[in-house]
RNA sequence: GGGCGGUUAGCUCAGCGGUAGAGCACUACGUUGACAUCGUAGUGGCCACUGGUUCGAUCCCAGUACCGCCCACCA
């Protein structure tokens, strides 16, 4: 059956993509040689939040060429498929769809109903997922496909794997060498999702914010001298004052107000450091403390203190040893619990006098006034400022206003606020913005296991590139901060740590509690056995534990047996933790599989440069911590695809791209091969779908020059070669030398990772060496004596194309190569070629003198307005013997190239047009046709640009200065470049003769 | 505020000491034993600016301007 005009991807890409997957084409070591080097790449497991965007089909596109290709050279590949859990983001995207669906919220239905439910979201995405991946043509191993959270209890049936056990086990381990700790911590609260995030989920937005300034009287009626000096010590502004100035961005926080600090070095507020001042609103009394962190020239350079709602507060709070008193909810609201806001405050009156408290005690105590309690955190703090205001406490200045009913000028005092950008941390997820709060979180000791992954890199057993990457990345880990790793989610990895009272002396502390952590709950049962002088047993949560602590004194003193309980902390593993084991933890570990031994370390992580922090980081230092090696040798990082304009692809601006739409329109060939075009190092990917139908042509043009083999019967008979075939003709020679340095270019480039050099090669190398020149040169010998070799030569040179052009272009090329003669196995599976080096200087030369001359022909019919159509005869006028023998091997080629007619030897006629080729002098003879003044204008246009050539090149060889100083071969190709360009200036000048005498 | 990168043809980008490149777009013409998803020929650049190094700079160095991205606690 004769090949299709044009090739059809929704067709093919389906037949071929079914073939691919039953042959398990690429299963791990599939088309090994024996003995073969390994190379492995772990796909960057996607979210099971929904579907692929674009950036995805880039990274993964670079990652199956690489893949293809190695398995093509014999390696012993595997490329690990998977998938992530993505811990807040799909318990975001599930909820969403309950709430969609109008189903009952998530903790009406509890944690177990909920956690079933996000396995339905994860089953619904994974299988999305993998199906956009084979339609790209993904050669994943997809007998392997992992998942973050396969094996975790719960998971439903078909989720077997043993993913969590690698994670539970990493935890329990670094855990026991005191690589993770717990603490109460002010940490980045996110209010939406009511759990912790880390410093890497929050952006900082810059917002428009006011400035308050607010008056903190001096305790029993107090004053001082305020006096401002300048530069040179002369006292600027002066006056008797009750209060001290403060500023703030955040007026709700005030309430939680533990000091207001002062510069050590500030003479301003000297006199009273160590007074006490009124909180306002609050009934309780403040310290002014000094501290080195308030700026004297910055606002009234006194800064309220509010320990657990500011990072900066923090550090000062815990300076100077004053109370955190927290003011919020999970939801970010004033808090409502506990005591009413007179006994909390009484309390916090005598903590303030020196009453012996403890951090519980502390976070116990509910300080916000009656009137805020379980108001919005930005409902409060207009509430606040009104009261401050009310109060007379606000910081005022003086505006003169025209009354618009009498238009009399008269003076008002107003409150200062100031209208002021400022930076506002907002989830990257819930887009709400975050509360710093002080909670009970685990931590990763980060400092403790950041030096062996710099030192990695430092010492180039890991290689990031491009360079800046590698900047980035040693910026971030030499200024490492510690890692909040618990979440308050249900979704993920629980925390393997129980809780039960803590044993002092032997005796049992009822207030106090004490952790067990243990791979799994009858582990940790062991572990309290082992531990409390008598039964433990597991209740159900944090408030069931609370009940049957506060049952037991009564039990013990009734001479009852007695156990103690033991519960679970309830909070899950930042998505990052488990994704940061995905190395070793799809490799089986901690089982010592041979796919460990045998892919591990991997060879490539291919992947978006914004996710350096989040995951390439943790996995250096993860991976070095729990197994002690690099996860990966080389790195390779890159941007991020953008739309044709470089703006952010995104839902609310309505440019994202399905690349499933560009595959149903281009073909996934056509999306690839413009991903790999596009894969220069560094900047932004600018994804245009113009690009990708040149790309879809450019496969259009490969398949028909197979067709047009096939029209001549290049197919008949053939079968796969390894060897170039011997030739004789000079086009033959000339193209298989070619299809070698492509070859060895293509090859170059993928070892070094420019996947659009080897793009711009191949696209070079098919369209304008063999489509524009070698097929037509073979149209004229196929009727030749060279017929035989010719037809060898063309389906060995295609058979390359296809072979090279595989990775970048699998459906197309599997499809061309299983049309075009007897193939011993698919093309996803035969050798990439190693050709070395087969040009023939000779065939060069002389292809470069055709396509020279026929080229000059062509462009001087073109300028004169020769009509294409017709024949017009050639005169030489000189000929080199080389030119001589090059111009009588391919006459019939020039002249059928070249629409000529007659040829003749001889002297240059009158009214002709003349060409100069390499060691040869051509006219056209055009009396009639040509037109004197147009040729007398190609001529001059010519001899301007070689005179510009031969200026510049006389100029530099006429500096005495270069001579001496330039390399020598420098010196010689000037000399040699000037004396061809002044012999092919005198041609023209003797052709502008010539028409002079006839014009 | 700190760090990193960019500025080359109308657009998107390569190049990076020795005569400026590609694809797309544009213009003209379409004859040829595959291809109109095509062919042939063309138009189009003070390589951001200012200095320096050099025989020679788009390329190296310094500075300036503009544009990106990342990080950052000025209340």
């Amino acid at each position: 059956m004769p090949m299709e005009k044009t090739f059809n991807p929704a067709e093919a890409e389906a037949r071929i993509s079914k073939l691919w997957l039953e042959a398990k084409v690429g299963a791990a070591g599939a088309n090994a040689r024996p003995g073969a080097e390994a190379f492995s790449i772990m796909i960057p497991p996607p979210n099971v939040t929904g579907s692929l965007h674009m950036g995805h089909a880039f990274n993964n596109t670079l990652q199956d060429i690489l893949i293809r290709w190695h398995r093509m050279q014999g390696h012993d590949t595997l490329w690990q498929p998977g998938t992530d859990h993505a811990g807040i983001a799909t318990q975001m995207v599930t909820e969403r769809e309950m709430a969609k669906a109008g189903n009952i919220t998530r903790r009406e239905m509890g944690r177990e109903a909920f956690t079933l439910k996000v396995w339905e979201q994860k089953k619904k995405s994974r299988g999305t997922i993998i199906g956009q991946l084979q339609r790209l043509g993904a050669s994943c191993d997809w007998d392997r496909e992992a998942f973050t959270m396969s094996g975790a209890p719960g998971a439903p049936a078909g989720e077997e794997g043993n993913f969590h056990d690698a994670v539970i086990k990493v935890f329990v381990d670094m855990y026991n060498k005191g690589l993770i700790y717990r603490g109460k911590r002010l940490v980045n609260w996110d209010p939406h999702f009511e759990t912790a995030i880390s410093d890497l989920e929050v952006e900082n937005i810059e917002v428009k914010g006011h400035m308050w300034h607010f008056k903190y009287r001096l305790a029993g009626g107090e004053t001082y001298e305020y006096v401002e000096k300048d530069a040179e010590g002369n006292v600027t502004f002066r006056e008797t004052r009750d209060y001290i100035s403060i500023a703030t961005t955040r007026p709700e926080t005030m309430l939680g107000d533990g000091a207001v600090a002062v510069h050590p070095s500030d003479e301003r507020y000297a006199p009273i450091v160590g007074k006490m001042v009124h909180l306002p609103l609050c009934d309780r009394l403040i310290p002014i403390i000094t501290d080195e962190y308030p700026d004297p020239t910055f606002g009234s350079g006194a800064v309220k203190i509010t320990g657990a709602h500011d990072f900066n507060d923090y550090q000062v709070a815990k300076r100077a040893g004053l109370p955190m008193y927290r003011l919020m909810d999970t939801q970010g609201k004033m808090r409502a619990d506990g005591a009413p806001y007179e006994v909390a405050v009484a309390r916090a009156r005598e903590i303030a006098a020196g009453s012996p408290t403890d951090e519980n005690e502390v976070d116990s105590l509910n300080l916000v006034p009656e009137k805020y309690r379980g108001l919005d955190r930005f409902e409060a703090r207009k509430l606040v400022v009104a009261d401050i205001n009310a109060a007379g406490l606000a910081v005022t200045v003086m505006v003169s206003e025209i009354d618009p009913e009498t238009h009399s000028e008269h003076l008002r005092l107003v409150p200062v606020v100031e209208d002021k950008p400022i930076m506002q941390p907002h989830g990257d997820r819930s887009k709400v913005v975050i509360e710093p709060m002080l909670t009970d979180q685990w931590f990763v000791d980060t400092a403790k296991i950041v030096e062996p992954a710099l030192e990695a890199v430092r010492s180039g057993r890991t290689k990031i590139m491009p360079e800046s990457g590698e900047k980035t990345y040693f910026h971030w880990l030499e200024n490492i901060e510690p890692w909040c790793i618990s979440r308050q989610l249900w979704w993920g990895h629980q925390i393997p740590v129980w809780y039960g009272p803590k044993l002092v002396d032997g005796q049992l502390v009822l207030s106090e509690t004490t952790s067990f952590c243990a791979a799994d709950q009858i582990a940790a049962q062991s572990d309290a056995l082992d531990y409390y002088p008598c039964d433990a047993y597991l209740v159900a949560d944090r408030e069931a534990y609370a009940k049957a602590i506060a049952e037991l004194p009564a039990k013990m003193a009734a001479g009852e047996t007695w156990s103690v309980p033991i519960y679970r902390d309830p909070d899950v593993l930042d998505t990052w933790f488990s994704s940061g084991l995905w190395p070793i933890g799809t490799l089986g570990w901690p089982e010592q599989t041979p796919e460990l031994q045998r892919y591990f370390p991997t060879s490539v992580l291919v992947t978006g440069f914004d996710i350096i922090f989040f995951w390439v980081a943790r996995m250096m230092m993860m991976q070095l911590a729990v197994v002690d090696d690099i996860p990966f040798h080389t790195v390779y990082l890159h941007g991020l695809v953008r739309d044709a304009k470089g703006k952010k692809m995104s839902k609310s601006l309505g440019n994202v791209v399905d690349p499933l739409e560009v595959i149903d329109e281009y073909g996934a060939d056509a999306l690839r091969f413009a991903n790999a075009a596009m894969a220069s190092l560094g900047g932004v990917l600018k994804f245009d779908p113009q690009r990708i139908a040149g790309y879809r042509n450019f496969g259009t043009k490969l398949w028909n020059a197979c067709r047009f083999a096939e029209m001549n019967g290049v197919w008949e008979g053939h079968s796969t070669q390894a060897q170039a075939p011997k030739a004789t003709a000079t086009a033959n020679r000339w193209i298989i030398g070619e299809t070698a340095r492509a070859a060895s270019e293509v090859q170059q480039a993928l070892t070094e990772f420019r996947f659009d050099f080897a793009a711009d090669t191949l696209y070079k190398f098919v369209w304008g060496k063999v489509c524009d020149w070698y097929v037509e040169f073979a149209k004229p010998l196929f009727d030749s004596p060279d017929a035989a070799e010719t037809r060898a030569t063309m389906a060995w040179v295609l058979d390359q194309s296809m072979i090279l052009l595989h990775p970048f272009m699998p459906f197309l090329t599997e499809d061309l190569w299983g049309q075009t003669g007897t193939r011993a196995k698919l093309l996803v599976h035969t050798d990439w070629p190693t050709l070395g080096d087969l040009a023939d200087a000779a065939a060069d030369q002389e292809m470069a003198f055709v396509t020279g001359l026929i080229e000059e022909i062509r462009s001087a019919r073109a300028q004169v307005h020769v009509p294409a159509g017709l024949k017009i005869d050639l005169v030489a006028i000189s000929l080199s013997p080389e030119a001589r023998a090059a111009w009588e091997r391919n006459e019939a080629l020039i002249r059928r190239l070249a629409r000529i007619e007659g040829f003749s030897e001889g002297a240059a006629p009158k009214g002709a047009i003349t060409l100069g080729a390499p060691g040869a002098t051509f006219a056209i003879p055009l009396a009639g046709l040509i037109d004197i003044a147009e040729e007398k204008a190609r001529l001059k246009k010519s001899l301007d640009k070689l005179g510009k050539e031969i200026g510049g090149l006389k100029g530099r060889l006429n500096n005495p200065n270069f001579a001496v100083s330039a390399p020598e071969e420098v010196v010689e190709e000037a000399k040699s470049n000037l004396a061809a360009r002044e012999d092919e200036a005198a041609k023209l000048e003797a052709a502008m003769t010539r028409l002079a005498e006839i014009g």
